[in-house]
DNA sequence: TTTACTGTTCACCA
DNA sequence: GTGGTGAACAGTAA
């Protein structure tokens, strides 16, 4: 479910609660989950530890230990961490339970268990997360037109496609990806090596501008957080073309066209985003 | 019953 | 080596 902004979201909501707090215990009912070390490992390492700040890089989460090691985590598709009391109803799919020294508790829930826990200890190489793979930050001042031409300017693959390998740019996804296109007035399915010099431009500028009003249009209090079980974001009512397939453009009013580019689909106003880049 | 799904990785083939 | 496709992971919901 979660792209950068949502992820972002996360830690925002979690970092105050959870700053400070022991690990007392943790609970593993599924240690498939721990990817790695080991699942027996990652308990005996992070019980007794104490949160000292919570960090996020692309879609990934890292719980910063007072040991120097570190959780990393992934929500990949359907993953949510909650902070609850330790009364708070029991959801399904709960997969491990972080008791704090409050009495509180840090929940991950997952129904398709997609997401993974990783421990890095402070002098290991982290080859295990992929975060080693990942571009920069959107955020990143050395995101310019210049040098995203240089990164997948030469490649015939749709544009949509390049924007979301996450070694181009993190924390990107299918959603985001129809939304910055949009913003940019660029067809998803354009050969990144077709777009023109003006085209650049408008994409740099657009990457950070359209993620950094997600994560604004996303912000929620904790109490809305737990509400929603961690999963009901505020992305929907803003979104301008992702899930809008036949209405309006709220650009132009034409129709929204959905097509499919590697399986995933992808959203976008045919008159805005003409296919033939304009000569 | 069938299909799609906001993520990532890997196998296979051209 | 590059690129494209499809499957795998597993569950829910339309």
């Amino acid at each position: 479910m979660p792209e950068l902004p949502e992820v972002e979201t996360v830690r925002r909501i979690l970092e105050p609660q959870l700053k400070g707090r022991r690990i007392s215990d943790l609970t593993v009912n599924r240690p498939e989950i721990i990817a790695h070390p080991t699942a027996d490992i990652f308990t005996h390492a992070v019980i007794g530890t104490v949160i000292a700040r919570m960090g996020r890089r692309g879609k990934y989460l890292f719980l910063h230990l007072d040991t120097g090691n570190t959780i990393l985590l992934h929500l990949r598709m359907t993953g949510q961490l909650l902070a609850t009391p330790a009364d708070f109803p029991a959801e399904k799919h709960t997969h491990l339970i972080f008791h704090l020294d409050d009495g509180t508790e840090l929940r991950y829930l997952d129904t398709r268990r997609f997401g993974r826990f990783w421990l890095l200890q402070k002098t290991e190489k982290d080859i295990w997360s992929g975060i080693q793979k990942l571009g920069p930050e959107p955020f990143d001042p050395q995101i310019t037109p210049a040098w995203l031409r240089e990164k997948i300017g030469r490649s015939r693959r749709p544009v949509k496609e390049c924007l979301l390998d996450q070694r181009t740019v993190a924390g990107i996804g299918n959603i985001y990806g129809d939304e910055i296109l949009f913003a940019a007035k660029i067809c998803p399915a354009r050969p990144a090596c077709s777009l023109r010099e003006q085209e650049w431009q408008t994409l740099a500028a657009v990457i950070p501008a359209v993620l950094q009003k997600a994560v604004d249009d996303n912000r929620m209090t904790p109490e809305e957080y737990l509400e929603g079980r961690g999963k009901e974001y505020r992305n929907d009512p803003f979104l301008q073309v992702y899930g809008h397939e036949g209405d309006s453009c709220p650009c132009c009013g034409a129709a929204l066209k959905r097509i499919t580019l590697s399986g995933r689909s992808s959203v976008y106003c045919p008159n805005c985003q003409p296919e033939q880049p304009i000569p």
